[in-house]
DNA sequence: GTATTTATGTTAAATTAATCACAATAAAAG
DNA sequence: CTTTTATTGTGATTAATTTAACATAAATAC
């Protein structure tokens, strides 16, 4: 029904009517929120159509029934365990990060292949490999997370997929292989700096 | 010269294809490559003609010629110095992050505005806010980090714009505004999952 | 109560990107 | 040396996205 790129907006819209109503406002107009997330104002009237939201004319839309379609397209019926693999700086940074539990996402146990870090006392309780798949099956989870380095990245993968799992976030700046019905998302935090560097030199170059 | 799609392809050829030098291949064929990143090899013939690098029928292309010509356009003249803005989970796993150093980039110092992390002995220094524009000044730095709760987000970004500032990696789930020849990428963690998990649903659904 | 303004919603046009098709050609095989 | 094969490089075609245009209608102003 969505496409990729209309997910992704989709998201932002999100974020940014909450802060709108969080500013006590209670409509929006296309154009500001256009502006606002660098988008035309085309664009959002033709996304909210899209999902049977109708504005009103001279007074825009409404944030809270914007918001609460939205929810409801990304509306998960119970929060999602999530299974995280690399106990690392990232992976332990991950675990304290609290995006993920406004979005009812639950990191529920973690791997790492050093067993020194192998501790149920922790926040979230670490297991080596080995025990992955059981974990995975005994809480039906349906997402990891690679936080591994890179040599590792596609053995954790093909594990993963192996076990069950159905989508991956990706921090390991390989391209992971798997198969088609896996959903794969990367981060690569290094091709980020590096593509911002790379506009702010072109824009200065351009002007 | 290359758009913003093409230097996102353009970095993820790279990764790949050091992963295929590593592994002690000199070629690749355009079909393979696009295979392993999940783009048409049609792409990927039309992306190195662009950068001028031809290929040898029958033969493919020369991995190390490749690398080399990327390198080349993303190259810096020196090691480029970045502001981090946050002394939290997320900002201290940036600063032991290996990746960034990989691609020349250097976190110089963080800003933080709790004064009990204020300490100069630690890996990087951490300073107050007040201390930032000196410092981005010194440094000659144009690229920042915001890993600050969303409260203070835009905030932030104001004052590093003000300082001179002309690329931000965004981590806050908030949509910044700032000037046009500011360069914003953001990276919002829990949106990432909820498209990952949308995107599955979605595929167990049309089976 | 009429005219004006302003924002939506949708259709049409233009631009851009992706895909297909195939000629060219170097290497390999016979 | 000729034929076959495999892969590049690019022009043509199709699809997708973006931008523009404008008719519509609610709210406001007069």
């Amino acid at each position: 029904m969505y496409l990729r790129s209309d997910i992704t907006r989709l998201l932002q819209y999100r974020s940014c009517l909450t802060k709108f109503q969080e500013l006590g406002f209670e409509t929006i107009y296309s154009y500001n929120l256009g502006k606002h997330i660098g988008v035309s104002a085309e664009q959002i009237r033709k996304d909210f159509s899209k999902f049977n939201i109708r504005g009103h004319k001279k007074a825009g839309y409404n944030i809270e029934e914007l918001i609460t379609t939205i929810n409801k397209i990304f509306k998960k019926t119970s929060p999602q365990n999530v299974l995280l693999i690399g106990y690392g700086n990232l992976g332990q940074s991950l675990i304290k990060y609290k995006g993920f539990s406004r979005s009812m996402f639950h990191i529920k146990a973690v791997i790492d292949i050093d067993p020194s870090k192998h501790k149920r006392k922790t926040l979230v309780p670490v297991f080596p490999p080995e025990k992955a798949p059981e974990i995975i099956k005994k809480n039906r989870i349906k997402i990891g997370i690679i936080a591994v380095h890179d040599i590792a990245a596609q053995e954790i993968c093909n594990m993963l997929v192996k076990a069950g799992i159905k989508g991956i976030l990706n921090f390991s700046s390989l391209v992971l292989k798997a198969p088609e019905d896996v959903q794969i998302n990367n981060i690569n935090l290094g091709n980020e700096l590096e593509a911002i560097f790379y506009h702010i030199q072109l824009k200065q170059k351009n002007i």
